[in-house]
RNA sequence: GUGGCUGUAGCUUAGCGGCAAAGCACCGCUCUGUGGCAGCGGGGAUCAUGGGUUCGAAUCCCAUCAGCCACC
């Protein structure tokens, strides 16, 4: 993998790139199309391109499960194994570990809303006093095991015993054969104390340093900045990050309860890293939340939105907050477009009246029509943010 | 025609003398490193109709109507 960057904004912090791999060039800022389980679900891949998607990311935790690291391995590696023969990412299986733990525990997501009554709510891992921090160091959630060396959990499939480290998931990675890997790290909850994400970073530093010993191939690894919402973790994990000589940086974790507080976060975890190797922001972002983490200097980012919100019934119009419910049973009368200012061809063929009823009736084709429109639109979105930066407006 | 069973929210049903419930549907709201899952809140009923018994009836009794089943 190589990463050039074209421009640099003189406005923000913006920048314009090219991601090289073997299986082709991205162009950056990009939106990277989740396929969690080698699947852009309800589309297919040639679809996924058509719409606009220059890089997918899959995901470890679920592919080691099912079907298992070999199964791709033995398919050609998972480019062949799913027909996707451009530029793919994947993600190391650390947030599925909080998401099947804490997460799960306490009903929550990475972040916690303005208008969040968490702090309100008795916690199963830990005391609630008036702060926000519910979870405490040493702490652990009810079914998961998190170690300093790796993960016991039970499958959800079939409730097997298992371990994940950040050997087997770079080997599992490895397996898997996509262009860029991810490093295994702990994805602490949005809740958790100071002292509770200070010592958890201290673990995703060490397992860094083991993922790139362990990696024999010549993917590229990216490594992973955490530190939650606190800028001394922040910094002082972007500074060992950027020490262990990675290819190229994600960042995770709790990125705050507003722009501001996501621009803060996005500032201290990138002020120390190399500037000239690409930024992956981890499960980001709702259209509004896309231009500001841009102007941060983010190179690309993943994010479940487009797809799973369509099959919600949810269609995206524009930057500012405008979707289409189209559960809402007003649209079985309403004959326009979908979006008549999209010419996308879902926007140009089908009407909302029919979307609506297919996304009442439970069809997979709605959500399939929803999820090209979607993905069309962040495509070309961002494309025109790209434009924007090209032009030296943004 | 005779006998039996059943009529409770839009639908499917629970309740069987003491404040009319649930699931689905409907309406609203959540759900950013993905179950198509899930969660929260809301509106909704002359308990088939008419009479009776009772302090009190969806509940017991009688009649009527409707549906289903069985038998002449």
């Amino acid at each position: 993998m190589e990463f050039n960057i074209i421009k640099k904004s003189k406005k923000s912090r913006a920048r314009l790139g090219l991601l090289n791999t073997d299986h082709g060039v991205v162009e950056t800022p990009a939106l990277v199309t989740v396929a969690t389980q080698a699947s852009i679900k309800t589309l297919t891949s040639e679809e996924a391109e058509s719409v606009g998607s220059q890089l997918l990311i899959a995901n470890t935790f679920h592919l080691h499960l099912r079907p298992g690291e070999n199964i791709v391995k033995n398919a050609g590696g998972i480019h062949k194994f799913m027909n996707w023969n451009r530029p793919l990412m994947t993600d190391s299986g650390g947030f599925q570990v909080f998401s099947l733990g804490f997460g799960s525990d306490l009903n929550i997501g990475k972040s916690v809303k303005k208008n969040s009554n968490l702090i309100a709510m008795p916690a199963h891992a830990g005391r609630v006093g008036q702060s926000k921090e519910v979870i405490k160091e040493g702490s652990n959630p009810k079914n998961v095991k998190i170690t300093d060396d790796g993960v016991y959990f039970s499958s959800p499939i079939d409730g097997r015993k298992l371990f994940i480290g950040p050997k087997e998931s770079v080997r599992i990675q490895e397996s898997l054969g996509a262009d860029i890997i991810f490093s295994f790290d702990e994805c602490p909850p949005p809740l958790a104390s100071k002292a509770y994400i200070a010592q958890s970073l201290n673990k995703t530093n060490r397992w860094a340093e083991i993922c790139i010993k362990t990696k024999k191939s010549k993917q590229a690894l990216f490594g992973i900045v955490q530190g939650s919402r606190f800028k001394d973790l922040r910094e002082q994990s972007a500074k060992y990050t950027n020490s262990l000589g990675f290819d190229g940086f994600g960042i995770g974790g709790d990125f705050g309860k507003d722009k501001k507080e996501t621009s803060d976060i996005i500032l201290w975890s990138t002020k120390y890293l190399d500037p000239k190797k690409p930024r992956h922001m981890l499960g980001i972002g709702h259209p509004e939340d896309i231009e500001n983490v841009i102007k941060n200097g983010i190179d690309t980012f993943d994010c479940t939105v487009p797809t799973h919100y369509a099959r919600r019934g949810i269609a995206f119009l524009d930057d500012k907050g405008k979707r289409l419910d189209l559960r809402k049973s007003k649209f079985l009368k309403d004959q326009k477009p979908l979006d008549p200012k999209c010419s996308c061809n879902v926007c140009r063929s089908y009407r909302r009246s029919y979307l609506c009823h297919l996304i009442k009736a439970n069809e997979i084709t709605g959500m399939h029509l929803l999820t090209l429109h979607n993905l069309y639109f962040f495509n070309s979105y961002i494309a025109g943010i790209r434009e924007k930066i090209k032009r030296g407006t943004i």
